[in-house]
DNA sequence: AGCTATATTTAGAATAATTCTAAATACAAA
DNA sequence: TTTGTATTTAGAATTATTCTAAATATAGCT
């Protein structure tokens, strides 16, 4: 097993797939490695004033917007709820713990191929899969 | 394998889970019962115009929120779209194709059992799960 | 280094799906 | 019939997100 280099260590490219990785950018992608709570666009841009008190929620957005277009980011959607974010870019699902708000990263379990469960016709392309679960995780359980 | 009736036969209940089947509340389900391409709020609000050129768009929200409370009917998201419904009750994903714009039910392959593919703790009780496929059929495919 | 074209950020306005409000209507029970 | 409650309705309000247009930053030149 490999160590990861911690966020704060872990340099960030400056282009990706190109586009230039701003400050904004960069910070806004730190952010996402360094809190895996999936927080919104809302939630990032608070966070991000104390680094960056000039940054604009439109450029939260903006630069959310070209990192998911880019795939360094994915969007998270629980039904009509503000939309969500995740540096996470293995497959997993979103489950969110009816007891206490919190969402987490499910994967699945070993050798299970999930795109192979659907009755599809053969030959569908799947480009992409999204799954949440709501549910109540038992007592004391921090995954 | 037993012959269902038709919607237009189908007698809606006139009371479910304790609330009056209302005119309103019964056209909205006959509608999703008939229809089962996963209309929007607004989709059903201009269908039924014609049967009830009364109508009022709150009323079909009402009546959408009161019947997934109910649990006659589900709301299907993708995305941040206008959210969509659906009078299948069994448990299912719903597909996307990007090349017509038509949503689809997806039936789960025989024997898998979706839950227990999850990588969550034990005694976890899942409440709701929510899966979503954006994809290509191949040609001709009607599925 | 300056110059210039393009990309990006920014504040604020606009949009659009949904929810809310409060008045009108329908209905069930007495 | 009367009366209390549920429901519908039109329109206003909300809110997450997108759009607009002006300001700023940057890369690639000279
Ligand atoms: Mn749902
Ligand atoms: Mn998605
Ligand atoms: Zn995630
Ligand atoms: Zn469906």
């Amino acid at each position: 097993m490999s160590k990861a280099s911690s966020p704060s260590t872990l340099s960030i490219p400056n282009e990706i797939g190109g586009v230039r990785m701003t400050k904004q950018r960069k910070e806004v992608y730190r952010l996402l490695l360094e809190k895996k709570d999936h927080p919104t666009a809302h939630d990032i841009f608070i966070s991000l004033q104390e680094r960056m008190p000039s940054i604009s929620l439109a450029t939260v957005y903006n630069c959310l917007e070209t990192l998911v277009e880019h795939e360094v980011l994915q969007q998270v959607n629980f039904d009509r709820e503000p939309s969500r974010y995740c540096a996470n870019l293995k497959e997993h699902g979103h489950f969110l713990d009816e007891k206490t708000g919190k969402i987490q990263d499910v994967a699945f379990k070993k050798d299970v191929n999930i795109k192979d469960l659907f009755d599809l016709p053969e030959d569908t392309i799947i480009e992409n899969l999204d799954i949440t679960i709501r549910g109540i995780l038992p007592n004391n359980s921090t995954h």
